[in-house]
DNA sequence: TATGTTAATGAAAAGGTATTCAAAATTTTG
DNA sequence: CAAAATTTTGAATACCTTTTCATTAACATA
């Protein structure tokens, strides 16, 4: 129709409903002392025009935006970050935060989307899956902004990260293995230069190395296709493992499907398979993958609250936390002759 | 130094460049008459104080604001609109839109949302795989934000949308099933209050109701597990069907899953199953799902074009487009006898 | 009724930028 | 070298709110 935009402004409404722009402004924000028969007036004149309050103009004034930048990599290709990027948006709206969302590549570099996110005044940045440097991070820390990561951490940096308990889920894993008589087992990495991936394989080597057992090891890049290569390699070999330990879920099922479709092996008879994340598809009948469950939900609701709570508080100093995942036994991996030495079987969500 | 928010500005810069306000923001705006001289100046002045123009402020003098709102459904629960998510997301990034982001449920309201994004003076909405109402789509259009849907459509509103031929899909299913002799074949719906599995199923009956057979129905709600429970009803019965046709890929996974382990079907041979989406899980070897392709980058490339181009020519009547998918034929449904009457083959991706 | 208190109101300023317009500086032309 | 044409610059204004402050209206108290 018309080039109209929109601009009804609140000078609009206020001539319409007879008082000042003042008022206007005060009828809209939800507590500025407002008589209920001007408050009445001029939401029927705004309604008549369809009037909405421009909060760039309130932001101005305000210094306030109620948006935090959200940046996550990964989600194409990890139903994992899928639902973490799902939960945390729906907490943030939640909380009446607008989310300005960026999706990147993990390896990506940061530094241009940063000044985007400075320029639109988001009042603090959640990142996952992704990592920022330690001088970006830094620098938004020392404008007031600040920063919480999920999964992710930068030693020595002023910021705010929740991760998983990966070096301690990689012990449990490597610890069910060995006390099932596991004898040859393979550690599946994920990207070299992720945290997640190294601290469970830290944790993992850890316990083999006090029990003088050795493991072979590939890498995954995180991707089911490259899992499922790295399975064939592994599993044709000479002297194949009897136990793969995949640095996260989605790799654990490209390395069931090499064993079971590719190579015709009986899991968990000739090879156990054991994940981490808990994604949903881990536990369909076609897998029942014995995984390291993640608290997703604790990460998202901590990181959230601690991420507003220093936008509230710019004083506070940022907290960082490791939550302790579970082991969730299912059937892709043999278990301890007793049945039961003392682990916890995690029901199904 | 302990900077408090961000509270550097255009003035102090221009201060510190020994130059006016105006010139610091001509130095900026990358088309203003500038000279290189001050140019210079500015640009080293703004970096040393970390200066950053405020979106806000422009957004309020410009009338732009390069912000989109992208309203979307379904997102944990089907990886097909986490690709769409991804890579909408990924196209405004490379087109210089910022993102806000609203995931909701498939049946909420968005009556609460969209008061939001125009508060926010999003320049354009984008809806996928929720339903606005068209007294909505209608209100955002009169108030000069244009409206972009994939794989939605209000009947009569202006607005765009970009949907799969999903009426189309649902016939070619039912042919490549009849062609192949299956007697008793079944429909499992998603949800019955959404165009895409309204109209799959539509194309699926017609074919079938030419040639006079009668078909079973259940609904699954898009989700595996209701799918896996309609699928144990279906097969369970003492005439079951000899075929299943799911409205999407993910319950075809589920359908898949109780029909071999749950009931110890053989796919295809006691039973085919297909899809719709094509999803990467359709293509592993545990599924190998025969399914039809959604033409997911076309609909996001369209519809992200389209949704500017409208923003930038306010004037123009509103694209629509059915976009036709692809049957990608797998291993889990049987074939015609020839082995090809005329069926196309696709390529994995 | 007169006075003191409280609540409601409007005028004006401020927030940080882009842009218009006139003035100044620079370059080109005769 | 003077004049004209062009480019660059700065002052002022507008964008639309929220908020302060002084003023007025409403109400309660003595």
């Amino acid at each position: 129709m018309k080039h109209s935009r929109n601009s009804v402004t609140s000078i609009e409404v206020a001539k319409l409903a007879g008082v000042s722009q003042s008022s206007v402004s005060r009828a809209f924000s939800h507590e500025g002392p407002v008589s209920v028969k001007t408050r009445r007036k001029v939401l029927d004149a705004a309604r008549k025009l369809g009037y909405q309050p421009n909060a760039m103009a309130r932001s101005l004034i305000t210094r306030r935006t109620s948006m935090v930048g959200m940046v996550i990599a990964n989600v194409h290709n990890n139903p994992f970050y899928t639902e973490v990027l799902d939960l945390l948006s729906r907490k943030f709206q939640k909380l009446g935060q607008k989310v300005m969302l960026f999706i990147v590549n993990r390896d990506q570099n940061l530094d241009d989307i940063l000044p985007q996110l400075l320029e639109y005044q988001v009042e603090g940045i959640l990142v996952t899956a992704a990592t920022l440097s330690s001088t970006m991070a830094e620098e938004c820390e020392r404008w007031g902004r600040p920063v919480a990561m999920i999964n992710r951490y930068v030693p020595g940096v002023h910021a705010s990260w929740f991760c998983c308990a990966n070096y301690e889920g990689g012990k449990m894993v490597a610890k069910l293995l060995l006390d099932a008589n596991h004898q040859r087992p393979a550690f599946l990495a994920g990207s070299e230069d992720t945290t997640t991936s190294i601290d469970r394989e830290r944790g993992f080597m850890e316990i083999l190395n006090q029990e003088k057992v050795e493991a072979l090891r590939e890498i995954g890049e995180y991707t089911y296709q490259d899992a499922y290569d790295a399975a064939i390699r592994l599993l044709d070999r000479k002297d194949p493992p009897d136990a793969i330990f995949c640095a996260n879920d989605i790799m654990a099922l490209g390395v069931m499907d090499a064993a079971k479709n590719g190579l015709g092996l009986k899991i968990p008879e000739e090879v156990s398979i054991i994940g981490f994340d808990d994604i949903p598809m881990s536990s369909w009948s076609s897998y029942s993958l014995t995984t390291v469950r993640q608290p997703i939900q604790r990460m998202v609701d901590a990181s959230v609250e601690e991420l507003l709570n220093r936008i509230e508080n710019p004083e506070r100093e940022p907290l960082q936390e490791v939550i302790s995942g579970e082991l969730v036994i299912r059937g892709s991996a043999r278990m301890p002759g007793g049945l039961s030495s003392g682990w916890v079987i995690s029901q199904d969500r």
